[in-house]
DNA sequence: TACCTCATTGATATCGTTGTCAAAATACAT
DNA sequence: ATGTATTTTGACAACGATATCAATGAGGTA
């Protein structure tokens, strides 16, 4: 059987009060009674019951990971960066697969937080700008960390990274290797960072006085399908670009594929660029340049603050921004000389 | 404040083990009582408090997902069939990240069950495979259902595919193709299914007549940098095969892009076929022929027998294997007339 | 009617912690 | 030495369920 606090108290021959303080590393214990404590914890090899913790406390030191259908190996980076968090702080982590749509997806989750007693939620988007549900967490008082909201709220806890800009050094780069002529392919129009790659795509043109091209810009929605549709527009079109910006691998996947088909080499008739560098990235041929988000690292990040929210440091919560990597590979031609 | 058991007994008027034989679905609770139960639970909203349940009943209702660094696709797939299961039950799902190289795993893992009170492991590759570990868990009681162990023992819950079933299907495929001269790529040595899609060719080819040539044959490790180095060694032996099959996804994607390095083009000049129906099966061009096992199916039958066993349902609790589904795609030629 | 059986119900202990609050011990000031 | 403030400690209640076991009630039998 298991040692409970009862058979530590005895072995120490303290109260289990006592007990739970040195458990709980409050203060006011005799550094010399805390020694005798420790020594019989580890005797004993007691681990608290969490259970009795969590009825007698309201807490329960599990943290839970929203998400929504994300991109798979997106959803595997992120998880696993709070799961790391969470090693190190003796959390668990429970997951939860939501709908954004759902009518009761605030009902669900508010039970589900109740029922398990969960400290705290990581949100990832498209939850995380979900105005209405963050609205509800904030009046029942269910902490919350969001990963790469679009809103970035002084008051929340949030990691976000730098789209916009990551997006603006992606487009100067292939303007530095002498593309005039850029094409560029929409993200989700519901997903916060569609927006911002655009703006910076937009933003990098402008400052380099090149012209956009309305005829090269086309709406996708992130799917493989997206950017093969998107490519196979252009491709058609008298005129085409010698080099495309898509706002998500996939979707330059999906173009080199329409590329070619329509029997274009690539880069040497067509440049391609992405963005996130997952796996396909670097798995087809040529490898894509694109822009590597320290996913992992943001989602780490994210749950650091949200625990240490719930122990009261308040130092680390600051919010943080970080920053993408670009990844030049071959799909991108230099042009110039 | 949320009812408590307290509550709905007032209200119904009858004591708390009473009010508790009906949420336990325990016989002998006469049929006007019930109702009378349940309407109270219902007008008051009562829900269990977890903490209580399980700090009394030494269960959680909470199961875990055991994985070491698998493919993220992968990961996605077990891991939504697995909730999805939980949804229907209720139950929770907590993951645990592993490493099954770690000499404190069996620790890790005991406290970590222990401490949560959790009702069950799922298992997936290649800790399905560690047979000191199940030895390990069958000791200590800890239930536990196992996602394709390569040995399928009668007494424990496990879900399966028909790996050297699929592989043969496939190699059957090439040849009914047209082609005689087929290279092979091995999995990881370490994981069960390697050995299994290897078989799977290799009785295809004997039945078929074929002679295997070992030049043909290399050694990768599912990753694409082991797929492209097969394919850079044999494409530069004198002799090459008419087509390759990968033992997965990725690895056909490396021998792709050594291919169209080498200046073939594929499948006019060399066809390919991968394993598992990875999204990068279908995001390269050509797109691979390859076979789709049902993982989420899978993974959530795993759950579903696990979930069972708690309840003493034994019924469902026979061992399942699934079958794969043969996905011919662009990167297989027919050298048929 | 009296007695027995079996289904139904409830009073109370219990799980293993933390919270409350007062008592005991110690430190400090006079 | 005495009184006071502060630190340290412990007794016991409480969290909200389930478990035990005895009491009650209904139905059947002699």
């Amino acid at each position: 059987m298991a040692a409970t606090i009862k058979d530590v108290s005895k072995d120490a021959n303290v109260s289990i009060k006592t007990v739970s303080r040195v458990i709980n590393n409050e203060a006011n214990v005799a550094e010399k009674t805390k020694k005798r404590v420790l020594s019989s914890i580890n005797k004993l090899g007691f681990r608290p019951n969490k259970s009795a913790q969590s009825l007698r406390s309201k807490r329960s030191f599990i943290i839970a990971l929203l998400y929504d259908n994300p991109n798979k190996a997106y959803l595997a980076d992120v998880q696993s960066g709070i799961f790391n968090a969470c090693k190190l702080t003796g959390y668990n982590l429970v997951i939860q697969e939501c709908n954004y749509k759902s009518s009761d997806l605030k009902k669900t989750i508010f039970e589900f937080v109740e029922d398990l007693k969960i400290d705290g939620l990581i949100l990832t988007p498209p939850l995380s700008d979900m105005d209405d549900f963050l609205e509800y967490l904030d009046k029942h008082k269910i902490e919350h960390a969001i990963i790469a909201p679009s809103i970035l709220k002084a008051e929340s806890l949030y990691v976000s990274s730098n789209d916009y800009e990551a997006a603006y050094t992606l487009t100067s780069e292939i303007i530095k290797h002498g593309h005039k002529k850029i094409g560029f392919i929409k993200g989700h129009p519901k997903h916060s960072a569609s927006e911002l790659r655009f703006n910076g795509y937009t933003d990098a043109m402008q400052n380099y006085g090149l012209e956009k091209n309305n005829s090269w810009i086309k709406q996708g929605n992130f799917s493989f399908k997206s950017g093969f549709d998107a490519g196979v527009e252009i491709f058609n079109s008298i005129k085409i670009p010698t080099a495309i910006f898509a706002s998500n691998d996939s979707m330059a996947a999906g173009i080199m594929k329409s590329a070619q088909m329509h029997g274009l080499k690539i880069p040497d008739d067509i440049s391609l660029a992405g963005f996130d560098d997952s796996p396909i990235a670097h798995q087809i041929w040529p490898a894509l340049t694109t822009v590597k988000q320290p996913v992992e690292r943001m989602a780490n990040h994210a749950a650091k603050i949200l625990m240490a929210k719930f122990d009261g440091l308040n130092e680390q919560s600051q919010p943080k921004e970080f920053k993408s990597e670009l990844i030049v590979r071959e799909s991108l031609k230099n042009l110039i000389n």
